[in-house]
DNA sequence: CGGAATCCTATTTGATACTG
DNA sequence: CAGTATCAAATAGGATTCCG
């Protein structure tokens, strides 16, 4: 019996084409895009920035709990891979600009369902667990 | 100067009502979920049975690199939150189905658009590295 | 086959202090 | 303000062995 048979009715498969057989590769680059994306802090600051250029100390206000460390470290990935703008402007203090580019707010986009989906649901989940 | 009014236009801010101040709570419920959601092996699993119930072996095959600690972990962990469901069968050799609940398949909706992105865009964002 | 238990390593994360 | 540096702790993850 294959797989695709045992869909239940109402559920298509939507998985991309380069899963045909249903296997995630272990080196294929799009785990480590996930990685980055899904990381702990990644979610949050994406979705924090997709309402607009907020400077260091204002994401870090948002982000709630996060160290300066992992601010710093998470935005450096995001911007590596192109998601996230940095513009720093030379005056003292120093004030630093970030934002997302046109692919982080393509990818903001995909975020925000879920996030929502995650704040009403929370509460179903999380209860119900010792 | 209001975030809002810093929005790029175009980009609407679809963020859940109850983040209306943008700033996401420490302790909220919703950072559970995201972190068992998001975490490394979570998606790959959720994915997966989005196609339909599995086995054990066939997860592990399709979760490439997953160890079986991780894979119990995960599992366990998706169980718990009730976005998977697991039956055993009383047989010798022993026979475990896993598969989505409603909640999971809900989930796997909003995953899918994620991972199939991941995917476009892995070699953009991978290029271009160190 | 589908795990559970154990041990050990690697990566992540946080707290703290310091700086231009 | 916006970071960097350092160290310690926590957690994730892997390899191996064993079991019903």
């Amino acid at each position: 019996m294959e797989v695709s048979s045992r869909r239940p009715a109402g559920h298509a498969s939507p998985l991309p084409p380069a899963l045909a057989d249903g296997v995630f590769p272990a080196g294929c680059p799009s785990r480590t895009v996930l990685d980055h994306v899904t990381s702990k802090w990644g979610v949050l600051l994406l979705l924090a920035l997709s309402e607009g250029p907020q400077r260091w100390s204002e994401l870090r206000r948002r982000a709630e709990g996060i160290s300066e460390k992992m601010l710093a470290q998470t935005l450096k990935t995001l911007e590596r891979d192109g998601l996230v703008r940095r513009e720093a402007q030379p005056v003292i203090p120093p004030r630093v600009d970030y934002s997302l580019t046109e692919r982080g707010y393509e990818l903001s986009a995909l975020l925000v369902p879920l996030v929502a989906w995650a704040f009403e649901n929370a509460d179903d989940i999380v209860k119900g667990q010792p």
